[in-house]
DNA sequence: GTCAAGATTAGT
DNA sequence: CTAATCTTGACG
């Protein structure tokens, strides 16, 4: 994505895609593009290549399984919100919020998808690690793990808590590439100890080894 | 009040 | 394997 193609130009993601259980959303975020603009208004984005389901009743290993706390609130925000929290005291992970269609009332639980790693499509010069030695996130590379998605995309907790809708400086675009059901591998979610037997990761194949 | 664990990552 | 570093829940 350079000079005329931009991802400016790629329409958003229609919210109605996401009043369902997480579980449901998570494979078909798969090929939309998390795009920011955080960084001195200048556009990073990647398509997303792997997602996680957290939530509802029964998800032991969701922030939202013990009720609401401060850090959690935008997690209970309804479907077509970011909910952003830090991550052993020094990460930044991203979700976005998912669930039925409660017309504006509370969730009596949360729901959303973990962001868990991104093909860089936008923006690759100006994604910059926090940490490490090399700073610089290598073009047409995946980037791996939660932290560092927010840190390529420069998402921190300024963003917790704003609507996909209107966004300010996030959003996440339509998908632009269909994947069919070979293509996504189904696993067990990634450094939990609850819930371990839940297969709520979902990640595109062929991508581990870039 | 203390303490341990956690949807993580980088360096030894 | 361990450090880094913040929030929460259990305990008393």
């Amino acid at each position: 994505m350079h000079g005329k193609s931009s991802v400016i130009s790629i329409p958003r993601l229609a919210l109605s895609s996401l009043a369902h259980p997480a579980p449901e959303v998570a494979p078909n975020l798969l090929g939309c593009i998390l795009v920011s603009s955080t960084t001195n208004g200048v556009i990073t984005a990647g398509m997303i290549t792997e997602t996680e389901a957290y939530g509802g009743p029964n998800d032991e290993a969701s922030h939202g399984f013990r009720g609401k706390t401060l850090r959690n609130r935008s997690f209970f925000l309804p479907y077509g919100h970011f909910y952003v929290y830090r991550s052993y005291g020094i990460h930044y992970c991203v979700n976005i919020t998912t669930g039925h269609d409660d017309g504006g009332a509370p969730k009596t639980y949360a729901e959303g998808v973990l962001v868990r790693a991104l093909l860089p499509l936008d923006g690759i010069k100006t994604m910059r690690r926090r940490r490490g030695k090399d700073q610089t996130f290598p073009a047409s590379k995946l980037t791996a793990g939660p932290g560092m998605v927010t840190q390529a995309l420069g998402i921190s907790i300024e963003q917790d808590g704003l609507p996909l809708k209107n966004a300010t400086n996030v959003w996440v675009t339509q998908p632009i590439k269909v994947f069919i059901k070979d293509d996504i591998s189904i696993t067990t979610r990634i450094g939990i100890t609850k819930s371990k037997e839940l297969n709520w990761r979902f990640r595109l194949k062929d991508m581990s080894s870039n």
